[in-house]
DNA sequence: AAGATAGTTTATTTTAAACTAAATTACATG
DNA sequence: CATGTAATTTAGTTTAAAATAAACTATCTT
């Protein structure tokens, strides 16, 4: 369950939300998407769209014919429905309240340490 | 616009995630979430109360009586019920295809600098 | 009031993410 | 086939987030 964290972590930049709006209606070029963020360079681009693919958020393929070397990237609109989802769905939903339970029968017993100890006595 | 990354950001932490969910349901005090997660401190818990807090995903307050020592946090459901109406919104908004369309327009022109210029020539 | 309990804050260290420059791969075209 | 273009990958650096230990504030208990 975990509410997706790869998601919602790939979700969480401001880069790569720009680079989402960016392929969300049409697919673009990974050279359009940097054309249209100048402040950073064709590389920084290139390992956003990677996280961005290997969460699921985007998908690319390669241009055709005389066009082999682009590749289009454009948005995966359905992961992100998933998302919504998702989160609606946490209010009412049965799995999540009894994972809270065991995880909280867990918690009601006894103190703990309030700090760990101190490994290497350093001053300070 | 931008997709609320504050909210986003806060969401995105697997253990801030945990946290939520611990307070989902009913209201527990910051110890009791902390003998929940035992693997870190009650420091680290506390600063990612605070995140959830500025984030606006939880709210606080404080024990009655003589019980003023405690401090019980709860979720803010209808946080959460804002975000994902915003991802569910983002299909049809007229407003998010307009800013798309702004920022093509800016895109689809002339080749920029694969990288940036060398300030220093570090050798390699 | 002394001591214990609950929580926050600060200063520091550790860990992870983002970015850059350069190298590299793969096509395309004169 | 040499040159240019499109994109990715790698290695290193910079930046930011998370965790820790200790100090601190406030409250409760005896």
């Amino acid at each position: 369950m975990a509410l997706e964290p790869a998601i919602l972590h790939a979700l969480a930049s401001p880069r790569r939300q720009e680079i989402l709006r960016l392929v969300w209606r049409d697919e673009q070029t990974a050279g359009a998407i940097h054309r249209a963020m100048p402040d950073v360079t064709f590389g920084a681009v290139s390992l956003q769209l990677r996280r961005l693919l290997e969460a699921g958020l985007v998908e690319a393929r390669a241009g055709k014919e005389n066009d082999r070397r682009n590749r289009y990237y454009r948005a995966n609109r359905e992961a992100l429905a998933e998302v919504a989802g998702m989160l609606e769905r946490m209010w009412d939903d049965a799995l999540w309240k009894l994972k809270l339970a065991a995880e909280m029968e867990e918690s009601r017993r006894g103190p703990r340490p309030h700090n760990k100890k101190n490994k290497k006595g350093k001053k300070r």
